[in-house]
DNA sequence: TCAAGCATTTTTCTCGAGATTTGATTAAGC
DNA sequence: GCTTAATCAAATCTCGAGAAAAATGCTTGA
């Protein structure tokens, strides 16, 4: 694994059959394969991945770094388990690292920086259009699209450590938003949010961007809160 | 591994062999016994720590959770190396994650969390006026109660993300700090300064506090500034 | 009927050996 | 003399089996 897959996660050709195993599992508990508070057993998931057992030990090893594995003691491993206070603690965190690190690009940013915003935006801006026509099997593209777009609006910080945490969170998020019943249709209005972030950006307004900035991610906060709260403590397989 | 462990690092009994090892390799790379860019060989190491070979590799694994090791591909493992502009990254981002996190215990907290800082700081003190006299092995010491300080000043923020944050990045400077060129005498006015911020956090006077505390974490980043730049770049061993 | 203690079964943790890959040394060719 | 290729040694990665621990079910007794 490179420093860029520690500090990034970034999905790079796994050179080894640990990275492979860990970035399909990590996947599938993102996309609520694993539901939380899942136990994960090494033997039944070392057939279900293809490697041996303590290659299969290792990968989810490397999933509590991410937070998204839980291990105690001899009681072997775990997917992490959820709930609305964790949820708002990392929304609040992102907020809190996110608008730092726009803040820090759109000081230092040059013009490769504006080029890449433009870009990530325009791909991004495709996918929504594609979404209003009701495509399926977009959504799964938009995701991408959507991280890209995050990740390009603050590339130009220099803060290797608040992009690494910003990496980890935001994974941590995207499954929060993926879990079924937060599951909601991405509306027209998120398209607005991200050109008006977008203008905002480009212009160099840093209040008003990290304003829009802070706004768009606590949104995806109300929507969790509006959940029948008896929803984490019910299903949680022990 | 309990939560607490991943979200703390926190110092528990290990249960297993690969949390001892774990626990031990992190301290040594800490204290510079095994330098920065140094090879870490599992072959050597597995009877240096008394574990099986697998074993160890696990535990090198969960270090680089912590980025003080890292690995590349097929090319095994490594410690961290270090660099002026890393110091100056993990230093900046612990003043925001530090800052925030004491504004929101100065907002939040109770008694109990009064009286841990009333406690955590008079150990200090006391650690600080041994230090004074020029007692010999204190300085294990008083590292263990300025770590605990910090950590009792935060204890009331409500957010498990930024303690964990701050956690990872107080271990990557402490390994700053404790690498021999850097390593300078703890003066007198650490004293003063850890009083005045202990004042004006009791007083609830979160932007003194606050202010005092920025400027207490950005301290130790002129005395690195102040170091031959040749340092990193000499003595890395490829 | 219920609780407590014991035995069984499952699961995790640990270890050493085999297969691959990387890096180094040496030799050949231009 | 310098680059390129091939051979060899070292280290890493991978796997399955054995030891230790935890969870489960069963029997016994009140």
């Amino acid at each position: 694994m490179s420093e860029a897959a520690l500090l990034s996660n970034a999905a790079a050709e796994p050179k080894t059959l640990v990275e492979g195993a860990y970035q399909r599992l990590r996947r599938d508990i993102i996309e609520g394969v694993h539901a939380p508070g899942e136990k994960l057993r090494v033997e039944h998931l070392k057939d279900q991945y293809d490697v041996g057992a303590g290659t299969l030990r290792e990968a989810l090893l490397l999933l509590v770094t991410d937070a998204l594995v839980v291990t105690q003691g001899q009681r072997g491993f775990r997917v992490a388990p959820i709930s609305i206070a964790d949820f708002e603690d990392i929304t609040r965190t992102r907020v809190l690292l996110e608008t730092e690190a726009l803040r820090q690009s759109i000081t230092l940013g040059g013009d490769d920086w504006e080029a890449s915003v433009v870009a990530a935006f325009h791909r991004l801006s495709r996918a929504e259009e594609k979404l209003a026509d009701h495509d399926p099997g977009t959504t799964e593209e938009w995701e991408k699209r959507n991280r890209a777009f995050h990740e390009a609006l603050i590339s130009a910080s220099p803060s290797r450590w608040i992009r690494h945490f910003q990496n980890i969170l935001y994974q941590q998020s995207e499954r929060y938003r993926r879990i079924s019943p937060f599951r909601q249709p991405i509306e027209r209005d998120i398209h607005a949010e991200h050109q008006a972030l977008f203008d905002a950006t480009l212009a160099r307004d840093t209040t008003r961007a990290t304003s829009i900035l802070t706004e768009h991610i606590l949104r995806t906060l109300d929507a969790v809160k509006r959940m029948p709260t008896d929803f984490f403590t019910g299903k949680k397989k022990l």
